[in-house]
DNA sequence: TCTGGGGTCCTAGGACCC
DNA sequence: TCTGGGGTCCTAGGACCC
């Protein structure tokens, strides 16, 4: 078994469950497993389109995004169900818990899929075995199908669980690259969609291995830095840790809805906003942040999307604040023309901790106004620590109003949580 | 019949600074 | 007369993913 694991090597899982909300649906209610199932919203409000599907559901052609009535029409006997995120995100819960007890290095990329990093867990058996053992743990504990990709890195380990669903397990080594990824089409690789692919068929890369042998200054031309990275996964080469903590870092909370129909009224519109921005203060306040800039996304009928975004002077939380601040974004914005969908996200979150604090060097600066700066700055830094003021020294320019309140100087790390919590 | 809602990352142009 | 060369920050929009 020891052979297995090179000394510098990483194995990494991919774990990615097989239409997570139908079979959570099926393990809730048994009755509708081997139905063809569909999880989709309200057809009367014009978002009646499939979020997920089970595989009987599959065999008649149904697909994820594809419009309800689309969907009816190849599957007429398809059972048709709204989705319970609650009841999902449990079920999330539940799988991630079985993911730490194989190891600790679990990394959550959605709801239903994440990345395990097993190369210090061989006490515990090969990577096939523990993927056997995952498999069958979610299976008998949640009632729930995954297929489990096993490779030294992510973007292979990703690919692999892509090949056999649902339920397979698959390794791909690097000596494996040649005769498995390289054959297929580049829109099935990860991280390929329809722009960039049409973009590569432009050139000549039809497939991986094309991808893989392309000339580098070309890429470069055509996609930017994406084309080097897109050439090294073709390759197999993709150094990204498995990071436990990235889940927590998250950089934007955003809340939209498609309006059950166009809308050009604006007291309407800004009744729809204000709604918009208690779901999103709702959603912050449960993740203890403020924010430090604010966005308003408009579609109109063209469904084009159209947003306007400002950085903050001061960090808000409330619905009022970010009601205001949404309102006056998207009177800028909106052209007059009845409007399909509106959307409010928060970005630049900081931890309220460091709201606090941020309060706390104000107090400090308004000190600053009465003793010297550097005495303020050595208080500051003994309380917090040095690191925590950048450029200190060039800050003896200082004239009080202009730059207080502003994040500017704190340390990066700082702003992030990072060190400090 | 007509195409959701939650995100992340990247790019490009203009403002501004030295 | 005919205008540098960095660099960063901000904003808008696009591509992609689940």
């Amino acid at each position: 078994m020891k052979e297995y694991y090179p000394k510098k090597g990483r194995v990494i899982l991919h774990v990615d469950m097989n239409s997570f909300y139908a079979s959570v649906e099926c393990a809730y209610n048994p009755l509708l497993k081997g139905k063809p199932l569909a999880i989709a919203g309200n057809v009367e409000e014009r978002k009646g389109i499939i979020v997920t599907c089970s595989y009987e559901a599959r065999k008649f052609g149904v697909k994820t995004t594809m419009p309800l009535w689309e969907a009816k029409k190849l599957c007429p006997r398809l059972t048709i169900m709204p989705p319970n995120f609650d009841r999902y995100r449990k079920a999330s819960l539940e799988l991630f818990a079985i993911l730490n007890e194989f190891s600790p290095l679990v990394e959550p990329i959605s709801i239903d899929e994440g990345y395990v990093d097993i190369t210090d867990s061989y006490d515990l058996g090969s990577p096939i075995h523990i993927a056997e053992m995952i498999q069958k743990s979610v299976m008998e504990r949640l009632d729930l199908p995954c297929s489990i990709g096993i490779a030294p890195n992510k973007f292979l380990a990703k690919m692999a669980s892509d090949l056999k669903k649902p339920m397979g397990i698959t390794i791909l080594r690097k000596r494996d690259i040649p005769a498995i990824l390289w054959p297929m089409e580049i829109e099935e690789m990860h991280g390929i969609g329809k722009k960039t692919g049409e973009k590569l068929r432009a050139i000549g890369i039809i497939t991986i291995k094309d991808l893989a042998r392309g000339d580098s200054v070309q890429l470069k031309a055509v996609l930017g830095i994406n084309g080097k990275r897109l050439k090294e996964r073709a390759n197999g080469e993709d150094k990204r840790i498995v990071d436990p903590d990235a889940a927590n870092e998250f950089k934007s909370i955003g809340n939209s809805t498609t309006l059950p129909k166009d809308i050009a009224n604006q007291q309407e519109l800004c009744s729809i906003l204000d709604s918009l921005a208690f779901k999103v203060a709702t959603r912050m306040k449960v993740k203890h942040v403020h924010a430090l800039a604010i966005a308003v996304t408009i579609r109109y009928q063209n469904r084009k999307n159209n947003s306007k975004s400002m950085k903050l002077i001061n960090p808000i939380k409330t619905q009022s604040e970010l009601f205001e601040m949404s309102k006056q974004l998207f009177l800028k914005a909106w052209n007059g023309n009845a409007v399909r969908l509106l959307g409010v996200t928060a970005t630049e979150l900081v931890d309220n901790n460091i709201v606090a604090k941020q309060l706390d060097l104000f107090s400090y600066e308004k000190e600053a106004e009465k003793e010297p700066l550097l005495k303020t700055i050595s208080a500051l830094k003994e309380k917090y620590g040095a690191s925590i003021i950048e450029n200190a020294g060039d800050r003896s320019d200082w004239k009080g109003e202009e730059n207080i309140g502003t994040s500017t100087s704190f340390n990066k790390d700082f702003l992030q949580g990072k060190k400090f919590f």
